[in-house]
DNA sequence: ACCAGCTCAGTTGATATCAACCTAATTTCG
DNA sequence: CGAAATTAGGTTGATATCAACTGAGCTGGT
């Protein structure tokens, strides 16, 4: 311990950061649902990927990314095993050739309908643990955050 | 589209889903407390890594895997970059040979002192950008979901 | 003392995350 | 029309994340 990095300014951070605070939720939240949906196969992410993917218009890369707040890099990684399983096809924009617009494939779409019931339950789990607290307005703040 | 796996059903889970708003915003401040912090060489997972060493007695792994709500073995590769560079130091612990405690470096500490005032300006920016948000109970929130 | 069970940490394999760099296609403007 | 700027996407390298498995050390009961 050395006066110039007393244990004040570290209890400082450890309280005040929201990176901090929002990393650790989403850690918690990441396993729980991971979790939960294992017996299908899928990560959190990959059940919300799916599900961002599930419009009537085929979304491009470029236009999930924002929705995900994720790299766009990251998200042709997160797309290979989805892909690779069959779940979510790309094809080729006719309009455009640069872009790619995906899609949930039939086996993409029944994976989604069977996991819906555990997603539910699992957030209903959740809700209930949370009594007191203002989710909308949770959600607010994090949508602020994003 | 199919009749089975309706839009409305997918914006439930996008405008509901605690999981997916944490999500982006963990990644969204993860990404702005990443590029503040480059001049640095840290990430923000690293930077609040070596905040939570900074403690009187030095933590187990065990120890910190709870407060970062992060899996045990991530901890581990986690230390691997920081150990390599000198910022921490890893020793047997005298009275339990399983165990190892942690501790900053001198270069360490002189690396988050310095980096301290990026955290504050960063974090203060953050914090204007959301005025009219309780950012207090934001934090109780998220500490009820980690 | 012994051994069964528990605790602490590391490793492996898979996916997730992003920056930096790259290629190809489109658009814009002179 | 044609070169420059822009846009869509992929690749590479590094770190992050966790489950499942492994091994080493400790502890309690007999």
């Amino acid at each position: 311990m050395r006066d110039d990095l007393p244990l004040s300014v570290t209890h400082t951070v450890r309280d005040r950061c929201l990176c901090l605070h929002v990393q650790r939720a989403a850690r918690a939240l990441a396993r729980r649902f991971d979790h939960a949906l294992k017996g299908f196969g899928l990560t959190s992410g990959q059940f919300s990927l799916m599900i961002a993917l599930n419009r009537s218009e085929p979304p491009r890369i470029a236009d999930l990314a924002p929705f995900l707040a994720m790299d766009r890099t990251t998200l042709t990684a997160a797309l290979k095993p989805l892909v690779r399983r069959g779940l979510v096809a790309m094809a080729r924009d006719e309009a455009d050739a640069r872009s790619k617009r995906l899609a949930l494939t039939e086996a993409g779409r029944d994976l989604l309908v069977r996991a819906m019931p555990v997603w539910t339950a699992t957030h209903d789990a959740v809700d209930a643990e949370l009594v007191g607290h203002d989710l909308d307005r949770l959600r607010g703040d994090l949508r602020a955050l994003a």
